[in-house]
DNA sequence: TAACTTTGTAACAAAACTGTAACATTTAAA
DNA sequence: TTTAAATGTTACAGTTTTGTTACAAAGTTA
């Protein structure tokens, strides 16, 4: 859920200041303090949003920030310009760049972070689907679809359940017992044998004919995936 | 291609400057001198981007900026705030109450355009490439028509909203409380099942005879867009 | 105001899921 | 080999979840 930042800045100080800061939010922030390595860096990780100094060793800010939003691949990512210089020239030609924020240094970090938030507020919610494999299976949390060998096959609510329980800690056995405790949670007024036949049930479902049995059965122990 | 601005402002030489130069920059610029006015006018006529006054004899700026960013309908629309404070306090609140970004007075021209430009060229995507589609379903923002393999079929207004915002996120699926959330926005005192006869008015009017499902249910999880 | 649209809810129908019991099969120890 | 315990399998009834319809209240428009 947390948000990639990354920021390109000369001056270590800043840096710090601001990493420490934006980590201490529950950010991912990397940083490069120079131009060339900052673009290049930003092309490979397509982060979240981007800070940029005004005045880099080698590159401006203002070029970086015209060659990222002219490339589609990067000119939704939503850019802030540091700025030393209050001038104004300079702060409309920041945005003219294609900036989408500036802030004036010496700033405070509270206002940094509202803009941050700001502006992360605006950008489109990251499309990632987390999807869990193991072996040729395949769970995709967004979608909520399992495949195997890529095929989907359909789980009931429980059989999902109890899968996605099990694919947190492969190849650990689970006593019947505590799968009753982890995954029917509340109504442990269950009998133990009922955990039999979602197993089965489970079982039936995900293993299309010709693919190995994934579920292992360890007598008087419990079940693993394996 | 110019935008439509709207200004909630009550010192009548603040209105003058802004949309005297607003004007020659070709944007069509509206206003209002008090906040409940300022809130019903922008509710009919949906501008691009908004300048917000902090300080309205009537309603405060931040409230307005909650009341709209809370609504689906208008939570998109850019807003700038205005304010003669300096306090950081102040912008931090602003920002943090929603809106886009903000503004000291006194302010030049100059700037203002360029944040005006700046914020208009992030939310351009939602004004030009209106169209979204997803397999043969087409929904045009601007026209607020809806089309079924180039058939057109209406959807009342939260049928509208529900399926705009399964189109956001193709393929996922979302709780019935994750809709309520998000689409039901302020009266969250509404029966979950209330969406399932939503759902199933969307699917009447998008199923169009020989075309296939486009709305999953997961059982126990809810729907999505696939 | 009257006609029409939209909305939320309740009530019932249909479908999917769950737990249990009963019986079958496997396993391991005597 | 026999036996008992553990697990696999199946069928079924009860429960939960979802689909569908009708209706009244609220809101809109002519």
């Amino acid at each position: 859920m947390s948000a990639n930042i990354y920021i390109v800045e000369d001056e270590e100080p800043i840096i710090t200041l601001i990493k420490y800061n934006l980590d201490k939010e529950g950010y991912k922030v990397s940083y490069s303090d120079n131009g060339n390595d900052g673009i290049k860096e930003i092309k490979k990780k397509l982060p979240d949003l981007i800070l940029l100094d005004w005045m880099l060793p080698d590159i401006s800010g203002v070029e970086i920030c015209k060659n990222l939003k002219k490339d589609n691949r990067f000119k939704d990512i939503p850019i802030i310009m540091l700025t030393a210089k209050g001038e104004e020239e300079d702060k409309v030609k920041g945005l003219n760049s294609g900036a989408d924020d500036y802030i004036t240094k010496p700033f405070s970090f509270p206002e940094l972070l509202a803009r941050v938030k700001a502006l992360l507020r605006r950008s489109k919610p990251s499309v990632i689907s987390d999807t869990v494999e193991f072996d040729d299976l395949k769970i995709d949390r967004m979608t909520r679809r399992v495949y195997r060998k890529d095929t989907e096959v359909h789980l009931g609510p429980k059989e999902y359940e109890l899968l996605n329980f099990f694919i947190k800690n492969p190849k650990r056995v689970y006593s019947r017992e505590q799968l009753l405790e982890n995954v029917w949670s509340e109504n442990i007024n269950v009998e133990t044998r009922t955990i039999d036949v979602h197993i089965r049930r489970l079982r039936q479902n995900i293993n299309l004919k010709g693919s190995k049995e994934l579920i292992r059965t360890v007598r008087s122990a419990g079940y693993s995936l394996d």
